[in-house]
DNA sequence: GTCTATAATAGGATAGAC
DNA sequence: GTCTATCCTATTATAGAC
């Protein structure tokens, strides 16, 4: 059993050792951002020398970065865009959605990677594919039940937006139920007319 | 005539040459967060030494960012907080209060300070003081209409959370029309029902 | 109030042994 | 694949002249 985006989740393959050491860096960039950590900060999170890291990722905290935009974008992928875009309905796959970003959120306690990695610029790629796609997949779902595809994408965008601003408010604030009751907002908003 | 977070204001008194700073520093952290920048950059882009900043800011990085905070936080009272206090009807404050969101971030181009600021912990009283002074501003102008409490404060911190939300989805997908858009969807969803 | 010069430290990165 | 040791640079911060 492995925890990863504060999910549990079985692997088909036992993880690698470097799978191991991106979850810790997804733990660490999520929270302080990529300027906000520093080598030291990642010796001391895995427990390896700085000569173990490079050894990992040979172009150093760059590196680091891409394989965390990378680990988070197919976490994103498996456990949140692709249950939308399966069969049944569209009530409970936004569920489904809806609790996996909550539990990854921890109920909006830890922050987003999007968020926190913007500021630096690092990753923007896999930063920016998590937005788009995110979105891509509610419009995708919506429409498959019917709703106009224009209509469809501005209702995707609209929820992705809520869920970021809900994140931001929240560590502001640490106020757990702004994230909450954006939460059901959200999905009050996806499924209204269903 | 001096800008301030994009937008033109009139000065009642000449600014003091630690407000220019400051201003410039604000520019400096919103777009960059905390550990984005350096006593290099700032003293690139002030044109001062950096001995000349530890005599504006004798406790160095922490101190500007304390600076920049209270700024960026009487900023958003005078433009945005106090008229949504005012008199006159509710459109109209909601109006103003919205060109004013839009004119300080640049229809989303530029990044919320706040959230910029949140994974470094800098500054953070101010930081909270924003977001929370938001909400309150606007659940009191919608109370004033004749909103009831609860629904008034359900209603503000969502807008808070859409405009926040927004300007993530937008720096993360460079699309002008999600802010646009949330602006917008934010008007109607605080004048439902007038 | 600003400058030049200088510390002192932290940060990122590499070499080479095991 | 990991370690110790080392290197170089950037970064923060201070001293003291003007």
């Amino acid at each position: 059993m492995k925890s990863v985006a504060g999910k549990e989740v079985t692997s088909p393959a036992p993880p690698t050792a470097r799978e191991e050491i991106v979850a810790v860096l997804f733990d660490l960039f999520r929270r302080a951002g990529y300027d906000g950590v520093s080598l030291a900060d990642i010796s001391a999170a895995t427990g390896l020398g700085k000569s173990s890291l490079y050894h990992h990722f040979p172009d150093g905290k760059p590196d680091m970065a891409e394989a965390v935009g990378a680990f988070a974008l197919k976490s994103m992928r498996e456990n949140v865009f692709n249950p939308l875009r399966g069969e049944g309905p569209l009530s409970a796959k936004i569920a489904a959605m809806l609790a996996t970003a909550d539990a990854m959120y921890e109920g909006g306690a830890k922050p987003c990677l999007v968020a926190n990695m913007l500021p630096s610029g690092a990753a923007a790629g896999p930063v920016r594919a998590i937005i788009a796609e995110w979105v891509d997949a509610l419009a995708a779902a919506l429409e498959a039940a019917g709703v106009k595809p224009a209509a469809a994408r501005a209702r995707a965008v609209e929820a992705v937006v809520a869920i970021e601003g809900a994140l931001i408010v929240t560590q502001a604030t640490s106020e757990p139920k702004v994230f909450r009751d954006a939460i059901a907002a959200a999905r009050r908003a996806l499924l209204s007319g269903h």
